[in-house]
RNA sequence: CGGGGCGUGGCGCAGCCUGGUAGCGCACUUGACUGGGGGUCAAGUGGUCGCUGGUUCAAAUCCAGCCGUCCCGACCA
């Protein structure tokens, strides 16, 4: 993509309204942009970081056999009225009358449908195990959405559920959810921690939580590495981890959650199917959900400097930036920096070049904000000695390249 | 929902107390010079001062109500 062809331009003071440093970056860089109180629009290169990171989350969960699905995003009351969750969420639910003032909501959550689509459509033990997922725009109305997509009221999330003949089918499950999302947070190139939790409103009685470790974090955990233990402190009723090890204190941002639910929604939503002996029995459920938007957000706390963002690889919005520099009297320059931009599109490189008629000041700064890993440098200077500068967003380490060796070295 | 801010060009702010021509920085447009870390000079574009009502000869400014938005607390990926 070329720079020049892109109407957007970055900010030098973030609105007055941000406060975390995501957020103010997020705006700064033009990642989104508000509409209301925790709605956003994902402007295009945010909605590259976004889909990278749902594509990440997408692939493990094919991995581990979960199917994806797409439910709708209004639901009727009625199926909240079968599980009594319609009192229970209150005013968090934006409530919907359609034309016939029939009662429906936007989907905080979606354990009723997928119940209800369970028991319209699954009648045998045979028919379990299934786990099936979805990535969708859920709403809750928040009573104070806050720090921008961190705590949105309209956000993108992964939501997966799944249905068991017994509890040990679940456990099974559950275990490997939890492996699923080591895996997707180690890609992510996060550092986070999985600990023990509280269920809350959704109910149920295991579930531990996956914290990206930040200062900005809304929750407290403790953990105890040689024990292996680490739980949210809102579980903790000990001063110590169980075997008497020191607790480490340090604050999270919840960015993945999964419980085991019981047959809290199999029985109230009377799903049952007919285990091998031809006994009617309430599944057991499991449901796994990771905030996919919030992740973005969670990402710059966690990879930023006084200059700007430092994107992990894996969720850069491109991978490489060749910023072109004093090109005004030399066509040269601009020919050599639009080869280079060929050559790593060809090859099937994800490469931003900013092309634009701004001077080198603008160019480095706005580089820097915008955080893209690696930056080619192409400038008069260089060209004049057959050079060619590749530096690293995060080490500002520097290396002069021959002009020819270019793409081989980027490739390392 | 309780407590506290804030609403003035796209962004950051001043002006309000003490009513009388709407201002500054950034950004944007044009030109010249410049050209490897947000450059200089010159000339410009852009604002029903959140909304409604009231007081007044006159309201961004005073009064009332409403709306929006942010922060602190109780809830959540």
């Amino acid at each position: 993509m070329k720079l020049s062809n892109y109407p957007l331009r970055t900010f030098k003071d973030a609105p007055s309204d941000a406060e975390l440093i995501s957020h103010q970056l997020m705006l700064r860089s033009g990642l989104i942009k508000k509409l209301a109180s925790g709605i956003f629009t994902w402007m295009p290169f945010g909605l590259k970081v976004l889909r990278k990171i749902e594509q990440t989350v997408r692939k493990e969960m094919d991995e581990s056999g979960a199917l994806e699905v797409l439910m709708p995003t209004i639901q009727p009351s009625e199926l909240w009225q079968e599980t009594e969750r319609w009192e229970d969420y209150g005013n968090l639910l934006l409530q919907i009358h359609d034309r016939h003032d029939r009662l429906f909501c936007y989907g905080p959550t979606h354990e009723e449908v997928i119940t209800d689509i369970l028991r319209k459509s699954v009648k045998s033990y045979k028919q379990l195990p299934v786990n099936f997922y979805q990535i969708q725009t859920k709403f809750r109305d928040e009573i104070r959405p806050r720090f921008g997509v961190m705590r949105a009221r309209e956000f993108l999330m992964k939501d997966a559920y799944s249905f068991h003949l017994n509890q040990d089918s679940l456990e099974e499950e559950y275990e490997k959810m939890g492996q699923t999302y080591e895996t997707i947070f180690k890609k992510l190139e996060l550092n986070f921690r999985k600990v023990e939790a509280t269920s809350g409103e959704i109910g149920g009685s295991v579930s531990h939580e996956f914290h990206v470790i930040a200062e900005s974090g809304e929750d407290e955990i403790a953990f105890c590495d040689d024990e292996n233990f680490a739980a949210n402190v809102e579980t903790l009723d000990s001063k110590n981890a169980p075997n008497g090890g020191e607790l480490t204190y340090a604050r999270g941002i919840e960015v993945g959650h999964i419980f085991q639910l019981g047959d809290k929604y199999s029985k109230s939503m009377k799903l049952d199917v007919l285990d091998s002996s031809g006994k009617n029995v309430n599944p057991y459920m499991g449901c796994y959900g990771i905030g996919i938007s919030r992740i973005v957000a969670a990402a710059i706390e966690q990879n930023h400097d006084e200059k700007g963002i430092i994107w992990p690889k894996a969720i850069s919005p491109f991978e490489i930036l060749i910023i072109v520099l004093n090109d005004k009297n030399d066509s040269s320059v601009m020919d050599h920096a639009l080869k280079i931009y060929q050559e790593l599109k060809t090859d099937g490189v994800e490469v931003l070049i900013d092309d634009r008629d701004e001077r080198a000041g603008v160019k480095f700064a706005d580089a820097d904000l915008m955080g893209i890993p690696t930056h080619v440098i192409v400038g008069k200077r260089g060209i004049e000695q057959k050079k060619i500068e590749i530096t690293s967003r995060r080490t500002s380490e520097k290396r002069d390249v021959k002009m020819d060796e270019v793409i081989k070295h980027l490739k390392d």
